[in-house]
DNA sequence: ATAAAGGCCACCC
DNA sequence: GGGTGGCCTTTAT
Protein backbone atom coordinates (compact mmCIF):
# COMPACT_ATOMS: atom_id res chain seq x y z
CA UNK A 1 0.00 0.00 0.00
CA UNK A 2 1.44 3.33 -0.86
CA UNK A 3 -0.13 6.76 0.41
CA UNK A 4 -1.18 9.06 -1.91
CA UNK A 5 1.63 12.05 -2.39
CA UNK A 6 0.90 15.35 -0.72
CA UNK A 7 -2.53 16.56 -2.83
CA UNK A 8 -3.77 19.75 -0.80
CA UNK A 9 -2.39 22.86 -0.77
CA UNK A 10 1.34 21.62 -1.42
CA UNK A 11 4.21 23.53 -0.36
CA UNK A 12 7.68 23.86 1.28
CA UNK A 13 9.59 26.19 3.15
CA UNK A 14 12.92 26.65 5.12
CA UNK A 15 13.58 28.00 8.56
CA UNK A 16 16.36 27.88 11.11
CA UNK A 17 16.67 25.13 13.86
CA UNK A 18 18.61 24.08 16.75
CA UNK A 19 20.59 21.78 14.24
CA UNK A 20 21.23 24.05 11.44
CA UNK A 21 18.69 25.43 8.59
CA UNK A 22 15.75 23.05 7.48
CA UNK A 23 13.39 22.60 4.88
CA UNK A 24 9.89 21.43 5.78
CA UNK A 25 7.47 20.21 2.68
CA UNK A 26 3.82 19.90 4.31
CA UNK A 27 0.13 19.97 2.68
CA UNK A 28 -3.20 20.14 4.66
CA UNK A 29 -2.52 16.37 5.28
CA UNK A 30 0.34 17.33 7.49
CA UNK A 31 4.08 17.05 6.92
CA UNK A 32 5.74 15.03 4.81
CA UNK A 33 9.24 16.18 4.74
CA UNK A 34 11.72 17.24 7.05
CA UNK A 35 15.43 17.43 6.18
CA UNK A 36 18.51 19.39 6.79
CA UNK A 37 19.91 20.41 3.27
CA UNK A 38 23.27 22.08 2.41
CA UNK A 39 21.66 24.38 -0.25
CA UNK A 40 17.90 25.60 -1.85
CA UNK A 41 19.28 23.73 -4.66
CA UNK A 42 19.69 20.58 -2.79
CA UNK A 43 16.77 20.84 -1.49
CA UNK A 44 14.38 21.40 -4.33
CA UNK A 45 16.06 18.26 -6.05
CA UNK A 46 15.41 16.29 -3.20
CA UNK A 47 11.80 17.43 -2.88
CA UNK A 48 11.22 16.76 -6.87
CA UNK A 49 13.21 13.09 -6.65
CA UNK A 50 10.44 12.36 -3.57
CA UNK A 51 7.32 14.36 -5.39
CA UNK A 52 7.08 14.12 -9.32
CA UNK A 53 3.93 15.22 -10.46
CA UNK A 54 3.39 17.60 -7.29
CA UNK A 55 3.55 21.56 -7.62
CA UNK A 56 4.92 23.31 -4.57
CA UNK A 57 4.39 26.91 -3.27
CA UNK A 58 7.14 28.27 -0.94
CA UNK A 59 5.96 29.32 2.14
CA UNK A 60 8.63 29.86 4.24
CA UNK A 61 6.64 31.72 6.56
CA UNK A 62 4.42 28.56 7.52
CA UNK A 63 7.65 26.45 7.49
CA UNK A 64 9.10 29.00 10.02
CA UNK A 65 6.11 28.73 12.44
CA UNK A 66 6.36 24.61 12.19
CA UNK A 67 9.75 24.57 13.30
CA UNK A 68 9.03 26.79 16.07
CA UNK A 69 6.15 24.17 17.17
CA UNK A 70 8.65 21.46 16.59
CA UNK A 71 11.82 22.64 17.91
CA UNK A 72 10.67 25.30 20.76
CA UNK A 73 7.14 24.18 21.80
CA UNK A 74 7.88 20.16 21.62
CA UNK A 75 5.04 19.96 19.71
CA UNK A 76 4.04 16.97 17.14
CA UNK A 77 2.31 18.48 14.32
CA UNK A 78 0.33 15.89 12.22
CA UNK A 79 2.43 14.04 9.88
CA UNK A 80 2.10 12.03 6.26
CA UNK A 81 5.27 10.34 5.37
CA UNK A 82 4.63 8.30 1.98
CA UNK A 83 6.61 4.76 1.95
CA UNK A 84 6.49 1.13 2.04
CA UNK A 85 4.43 -0.77 4.30
CA UNK A 86 7.67 -1.91 5.17
CA UNK A 87 9.02 1.31 6.00
CA UNK A 88 6.21 2.45 7.56
CA UNK A 89 6.27 -0.35 9.75
CA UNK A 90 9.95 0.79 10.83
CA UNK A 91 9.32 4.30 11.40
CA UNK A 92 6.21 3.33 13.75
CA UNK A 93 8.20 1.76 15.72
CA UNK A 94 10.84 4.34 15.36
CA UNK A 95 7.92 6.75 16.92
CA UNK A 96 7.56 4.77 20.19
CA UNK A 97 10.90 5.66 21.14
CA UNK A 98 11.07 7.95 24.18
CA UNK A 99 12.80 11.10 24.03
CA UNK A 100 16.34 10.58 25.52
CA UNK A 101 16.49 7.10 24.90
CA UNK A 102 18.22 5.00 22.00
CA UNK A 103 17.49 1.76 20.88
CA UNK A 104 19.13 -0.28 18.48
CA UNK A 105 18.65 -1.46 14.59
CA UNK A 106 18.18 -4.97 15.76
CA UNK A 107 15.47 -4.04 18.60
CA UNK A 108 13.78 -2.48 15.93
CA UNK A 109 13.91 -5.69 13.65
CA UNK A 110 12.77 -7.48 16.46
CA UNK A 111 9.70 -4.71 17.06
CA UNK A 112 7.89 -5.11 14.00
CA UNK A 113 8.23 -9.08 14.22
CA UNK A 114 11.06 -9.14 10.91
CA UNK A 115 14.40 -10.21 13.63
CA UNK A 116 16.12 -11.35 10.47
CA UNK A 117 15.36 -7.71 8.27
CA UNK A 118 18.16 -6.14 9.79
CA UNK A 119 19.90 -4.67 6.99
CA UNK A 120 16.67 -3.75 5.28
CA UNK A 121 15.44 -2.46 8.73
CA UNK A 122 18.99 -0.02 8.04
CA UNK A 123 17.79 0.86 4.92
CA UNK A 124 14.11 2.18 5.74
CA UNK A 125 15.40 4.39 8.69
CA UNK A 126 18.19 5.52 6.09
CA UNK A 127 14.98 6.28 4.06
CA UNK A 128 13.16 8.00 6.92
CA UNK A 129 11.61 11.09 5.25
CA UNK A 130 10.89 13.28 8.25
CA UNK A 131 13.99 14.07 10.39
CA UNK A 132 13.88 14.55 14.36
CA UNK A 133 10.01 14.03 14.52
CA UNK A 134 10.49 10.79 13.20
CA UNK A 135 13.17 9.65 15.46
CA UNK A 136 15.78 7.88 13.57
CA UNK A 137 18.47 9.92 15.32
CA UNK A 138 17.96 6.96 18.12
CA UNK A 139 18.61 4.28 17.09
CA UNK A 140 22.44 2.85 17.36
CA UNK A 141 24.78 -0.43 16.42
CA UNK A 142 24.30 -3.49 18.52
CA UNK A 143 28.12 -3.01 19.02
CA UNK A 144 27.59 0.51 20.62
CA UNK A 145 28.45 2.15 17.72
CA UNK A 146 26.94 5.26 16.29
CA UNK A 147 25.44 4.18 13.31
CA UNK A 148 25.07 6.06 10.15
CA UNK A 149 22.56 9.58 9.70
CA UNK A 150 21.62 10.53 6.60
CA UNK A 151 22.25 14.37 7.36
CA UNK A 152 25.70 13.82 9.20
CA UNK A 153 26.78 12.21 12.14
CA UNK A 154 27.28 15.29 14.10
CA UNK A 155 23.92 15.82 14.01
CA UNK A 156 22.78 12.66 15.48
CA UNK A 157 24.74 13.46 18.01
CA UNK A 158 23.48 17.02 18.41
CA UNK A 159 19.91 15.52 18.28
CA UNK A 160 21.13 12.81 21.27
CA UNK A 161 22.35 15.50 23.57
CA UNK A 162 19.50 18.06 22.66
CA UNK A 163 17.46 14.89 24.18
CA UNK A 164 19.81 14.10 27.28
CA UNK A 165 17.81 16.59 29.24
C1' DA B 1 13.49 -10.51 -13.98
C1' DT B 2 17.66 -9.54 -12.21
C1' DA B 3 21.44 -6.97 -10.22
C1' DA B 4 23.43 -3.82 -7.00
C1' DA B 5 23.42 -1.20 -3.16
C1' DG B 6 22.57 -0.18 1.44
C1' DG B 7 22.62 4.12 8.43
C1' DC B 8 23.46 -4.09 10.04
C1' DC B 9 25.13 -8.21 12.66
C1' DA B 10 27.72 -12.32 14.11
C1' DC B 11 31.75 -14.46 13.57
C1' DC B 12 36.37 -15.02 12.50
C1' DC B 13 41.36 -13.47 12.64
C1' DG C 1 41.07 -3.17 14.97
C1' DG C 2 39.84 -5.34 10.09
C1' DG C 3 37.50 -8.48 6.78
C1' DT C 4 33.61 -11.97 5.21
C1' DG C 5 29.24 -13.92 4.50
C1' DG C 6 24.44 -13.82 5.25
C1' DC C 7 20.24 -11.35 5.55
C1' DC C 8 16.18 -8.44 3.48
C1' DT C 9 14.11 -4.44 0.94
C1' DT C 10 14.32 -1.01 -2.69
C1' DT C 11 15.64 0.96 -6.92
C1' DA C 12 17.59 0.94 -11.21
C1' DT C 13 18.63 -1.64 -15.13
Amino acid sequence: MRQLPPQSEPAFGFSNSPFGECCIVFSNDGICALTFPESFESATYDIEQRFPETNFRQNDEKARRLAKQIFELGDKPLMHPIGTDFQQAVWNALQRIPAGETTTYAQIADAIGRPKAVRAVGTAIGANPIAYLIPCHRVIRTDGGLGGFRWGLECKKKMLEWEKK
